[in-house]
DNA sequence: TCGCTTGTTGGACGATCGTATAACAAGTGT
DNA sequence: ACACTTGTTATACGATCGTCCAACAAGCGA
């Protein structure tokens, strides 16, 4: 009796355990494998633990996607932070973070599947995917605005961007074999040549 | 007894019937919630006939995503065909027929994100994926090099545009609030004509 | 040192899953 | 009209699911 049977955690670091085990398993086997058990023999720990700390598997997923989602956020974060003061190289930086780990990686793309199939079916889920959305298009735009795009057009190269960015980081994650990451680099970059550029066609601004 | 307990179909219209059912219980319950029983409640048949003509219920998926992704593939194709000879005439009718039913609706996004769950694990489904993807982006590098860009070009060009289109495709179908659908087509046909211009800046080749 | 709180365990429960199989009947050729 | 083929049904089976709950023990205050 010398090793205890079990270790008490304190609340917040057992959820959070919870919850990067809810990744690894999603990574592993995808949305459709997981489960309640799967989560608690990855974590080490009891299955009833799991019902325990969340209402549910759609809420421990639900948190999964929060805190994958800000790890995404932190790291590009990062890379803008690295990145300098100059407005296109930070956004440079956002286009190159988006195609490196850990950002671009299969096992986050399950996290992401499984967060969608949710989002179609449970409407509280869809409004947290509306708001974490909204709300980098946010940021995305006073990037853009600081590059010196105009206001009326930031909206929509915004939206333009996010989506080109996450086209390629999609297709990067589901096929690696379609095309590279420095190619996916050198795709967007060039377009983004031309999505920010002025309408007059001058195109001595930022180099 | 003068009603018949059943029917005879054709194998292949049997076949057809029960996809389309698989389809049809994707769109309202999600990837997580398709199963034996559902298609086949939904197809009207006992749930023995699933196994009977498919090998499991991964195999139906697959086959759903191969009747969908034909879909989408002829009403873009007819969306094509009625813009008329010109090569940029077409481009924009392959960005119209992408942001309107029945390619952007939350049904079919419901059986793409179930195939994307599958091809995560299954590579025989990922394979699946990667030929029709490299397909589609062949038959869109044609069209590109009839607008006039230069082969060197085509192959960046061709992702960039895809993933521009799939982004929005994504995001629309997945939260219609965040922008309309003509909104999307604004957008991608003012990212089109920077994408595609020629980099010495004529803008005289196809108008 | 002892008792209390509560995080944690581990199994029970009913439901539902995918699969396999025997019985049935519809349609066809003879 | 009859037998044969086979598409179809209905059910049974084992496995696994999410949920629940009573018992246990680890850590803490008295």
């Amino acid at each position: 009796m010398s090793t205890p049977a079990f270790t008490r955690a304190e609340p917040d670091a057992r959820r959070q355990s919870l919850i990067e085990a809810c990744a690894r398993v999603l990574a592993q086997v995808g949305a459709a494998g997981v489960s309640v058990r799967a989560i608690a023999l990855e974590a080490g720990v009891s299955p009833g633990l799991v019902n325990h700390y969340f209402a549910g598997i759609d809420a421990l997923v639900a948190a999964t996607y929060g805190h994958v989602e800000s790890q995404v956020s932190e790291a590009i974060g990062a890379a803008l932070d690295a990145a300098g003061p100059r407005p296109r190289a930070r956004l440079d930086a956002y286009v190159t973070a988006s195609f490196a780990p850990p950002v671009a990686s299969g096992e986050l793309l399950a996290t992401w599947i499984a967060f969608w199939s949710l989002a179609r079916s449970r409407p509280e889920i869809a409004r947290q995917h509306d708001e974490q959305y909204a709300q980098f298009r946010t940021a995305l735009e006073a990037l853009l605005a600081a590059c010196g795009l105009a206001p009326a057009e930031l909206r929509h190269a915004a939206i333009a961007i996010t989506a080109l960015v996450d086209g390629l980081w999609l297709e990067l994650c589901l096929s690696p074999h379609a095309f590279s990451a420095a190619e996916a680099c050198e795709i967007a970059r060039a377009a983004l040549d031309r999505l920010i550029s002025t309408s007059r066609s001058t195109g001595s601004d930022s180099m």
